[in-house]
DNA sequence: CGTCGATGTTGACAATGCCCACATGCCTCC
DNA sequence: GGAGGCATGTGGGCATTGTCAACATCGACG
């Protein structure tokens, strides 16, 4: 809470999570592309090269910084999901997705797309893996559960940039799409 | 064809399109985050500020790249299309789409994800949406059409950064869920 | 034939990612 | 309880980058 503790004890003490928070900051700011850990460094109040004790390399800050949005996306699915199971939880669970990917659009951003590929941060792999979770087990089949992923995914992605004219956009419309796949992955078995 | 032109006539001629080609190459190497303006113009042999008399700033020419990838991907949507219409249309244009996207990873991506946003790019933004074109025509009903969008756009990305585990991912699967889609798109009314 | 504008070039500057050597201070082990 | 060890933080430095400014070159047009 205190603005600036005045006496720095040299040794930081929380230093990795405050570094986190700063990038976090910075990355709804400016986004990814832009975001420059000598600037977190700054905002954390310690010198350029302190942000290599905790993060090898400005890559892998992205990547924690993506791993901790994946593990907060699957505890908004679960928490969103309520009591629903099955088939009718999709939609639940699709406004919950997709309420997070508006409210975190820079992280949800660099989540998915900005971000370090997953293949190089076995942490971010599952974690993004462990995101699947919840849907997976709403909809036992494979393939239904891939499409409903890539469904709602897909409307988040497109929603973000806008890539959807304005004259359609809105989440009113998403939650329909969503609603007409979810009754038909009832009944296709 | 000409691998060099020994007398560079110091007015090049054709810098912008050399440049964008170079640009591309490096794009598919290294990704838009690691493309550096001044190794396209090493690779194009000027100087490293010709690139400026024909993109005031790397962002534009990442726009550009991006907006002829638009260009692209819709000729390819047409060309896979073929004489299909209405619903019908969906599963060639599906894979049409996917296909170009399988073939173009770090276009693709440039051109969603992580590329310069729309909003600051007319032509961009214009590209991005005439190559949305062939599935509203195929899809006159507009949820329809944006939920197929959607679910192609979101598999394409899933697809992309290997999110859907290597267990289930593959083309096959993608091409069953659109089939499904279409299926129901073509039910409901 | 001269000049003018588009296109390229050279030079510079601040910022950045990352490396190296050094400082600091807590923790442990005799 | 004192000495050494190790994680953590600091300062300086280097190559690279985006962009700006001044100058060079050349074809077109009077």
């Amino acid at each position: 809470m205190s603005t600036s503790t005045r006496d720095q004890p040299y040794h930081h003490g929380e230093l990795r999570q405050v570094l986190l928070e700063a990038a976090e900051a910075l990355l709804r700011r400016d986004g990814a592309g832009r975001l420059s850990l000598r600037e977190v460094a700054r905002a954390a109040g310690v010198s350029h090269n302190a942000p290599y004790r905790h993060f090898p390399t400005r890559e892998t800050l992205l990547a924690a910084l993506a791993t901790d949005g994946f593990r907060r996306l699957a505890a908004a699915l679960r928490a969103g999901q309520g009591a629903a199971h099955g088939p009718a939880a999709l939609v639940p669970l699709g406004r919950a997705y997709l309420r997070f990917a508006d409210s975190n659009p820079a992280l949800y951003r660099l989540m998915f797309s900005d971000g370090p590929r997953k293949s190089d941060h076995p942490a971010l792999a599952e974690a993004a893996h462990a995101a699947f979770a919840p849907l997976a087990e709403a909809l036992p089949e494979r393939g239904a559960a891939v499409g409903a992923w890539a469904l709602v995914h897909g409307l988040a992605e497109l929603l973000r940039d806008g890539q959807i004219s304005a004259d359609l956009m809105g989440p009113a419309l998403a939650e329909a799409v969503i609603g007409r796949y979810a009754g038909q992955g009832r009944q296709a078995r």
